[in-house]
DNA sequence: CGTAGTTTTGAGAGGCGTCAAGGAGCGTGG
DNA sequence: CCACGCTCCTTGACGCCTCTCAAAACTACG
């Protein structure tokens, strides 16, 4: 069976609650449904898209974890994000026709493939759709913001405790346990991410283990005291 | 005369190849005044609008310069953007209907007021305005991306350097030199933009002084040697 | 079971932060 | 017009956090 023709139900989608038809009515989801026109999987270590590529389209997150990250010409390297299932990729293309960065799959993967140009033109029907891409792009900026902070303003340990728990936040509100996950990303990517290097990060776990506040064994993390994480992000008494 | 009803018209503004209405035809940018309710003026120092403020508007900048910062609990602050004439502030406040973030001027100012709503009204019934407002949303997340790439793997040379050519590469997009500037922004401020204490900004300032790349004296800021500070930010052999 | 990739850990170096003092520019008021 | 105070900027000395280089242990995978 051809996988592109593999055909997509929203409504019936266990990740409606947290992807592009959220808040719209039965009707708008039958009309998404139309534009999503197929789906498509990634194996692990392949790119959804690469830059320089043309922009045609978003994806949303079936199943499987990205990770976002630009190159430039003297071969640094930043990842600019994680994404994933439900979560939307590819909004960085818009602006010039061209994506700016390469989506790579991190695990098999799967996305469903919504053309731009079809989304728009749902957008101008239904006032909600139109809303809600509003919002995604919006709180992808808002993101980026608090990333730029954590770049900008943050030690080592609380880059590492703010990524832990925006991690298992996202991955609670998909359904999994608060206080154990699974890193789908190196080391090494992780301290892309973080602006660090992969020795600080791996030092950095290490000293949250000593401390008592996680356990950690390869890419299985389990958060023993989150209050602790959190207190580490956010120092309780700083004036 | 009452402020608030200053009429405006984009069709006579110097700035509509840089703001909103790019690209939009005679007709388009007739409806799009009628969507611009108002302009506002903000004294120097005061703020457009506050982190938790209801979101309804966008603004274009009309005149004047403005730092976008978002502030932590314990005080941290970090300066998300500097947004100069025809450019686009607060996109953040879509995801929520709150701004997360203070938008602050740095000199007398005056920006276009655009009630939301109504821009996404227009943008149903145009698609030009419509993929434009999509357009100006994504160059803001590309723009993004770039700053967390010089936040997360760029030393602090290679920071002002790339903060320079940006600055410089904006104003001459608006008729104004290629090698001549004014900081409109203290040496904290552009230390919390690129994730560096005001005395290491200050330091490098002086570097590039001694190297004879630039000259400074406080604000105003010539630079003479444009290509060293490209080849500091993208150096030529790295290999 | 061997090999490549990933992770951990150590030792040393260096870039940037911190603390501190002095100087320059600018608005305010006498 | 000048004196004053405020903010902003510069520069120095020192220390620490993180990077760099290196080696070894562990895991995954063919």
């Amino acid at each position: 069976m051809d996988i592109n023709s593999i055909k997509v139900a929203c409504s019936s989608c266990n990740l409606k609650e947290l992807c592009l038809p959220l808040g719209l009515n039965p009707h708008e989801i039958d009309k998404l449904e139309s534009v999503i026109s197929s789906r498509r999987r990634i194996k692990r270590g392949n790119a959804l898209f690469s830059a320089g590529e043309k922009f045609t389209s978003l994806y949303a997150v079936r199943s499987g974890f990205f990770k976002t990250c630009i190159t430039t010409a003297d071969g640094r390297d930043q990842v600019t994000g994680f994404q994933m299932t439900g979560e939307i990729i590819g909004l960085d293309g818009i602006v010039s026709d061209r994506h700016s960065c390469d989506a790579i799959a991190l695990e098999d993967a799967e996305v469903c493939v919504m053309p731009f140009d079809q989304v728009e033109e749902l957008s101008r029907e239904f006032t909600t759709l139109q809303h809600h891409v509003h919002k995604i792009m919006s709180r992808e900026i808002v993101r980026d913001h608090s990333v730029m902070l954590l770049l900008g303003s943050m030690r080592a340990e609380e880059r590492l405790a703010a990524f832990l728990l925006n991690l298992v936040q996202r991955l609670h509100a998909r359904g999994f346990s608060q206080s154990e996950l699974v890193l789908r990303m190196t080391r090494e990517e992780i301290g892309s991410y973080l602006g660090m290097k992969l020795e600080t990060v791996s030092r950095t776990f290490s000293k949250f283990v000593e401390d008592g506040i996680v356990e950690v064994r390869q890419r299985y993390v389990h958060i023993k005291d989150t209050d602790a994480l959190k207190r580490i992000v956010n120092p309780p008494c700083s004036s």
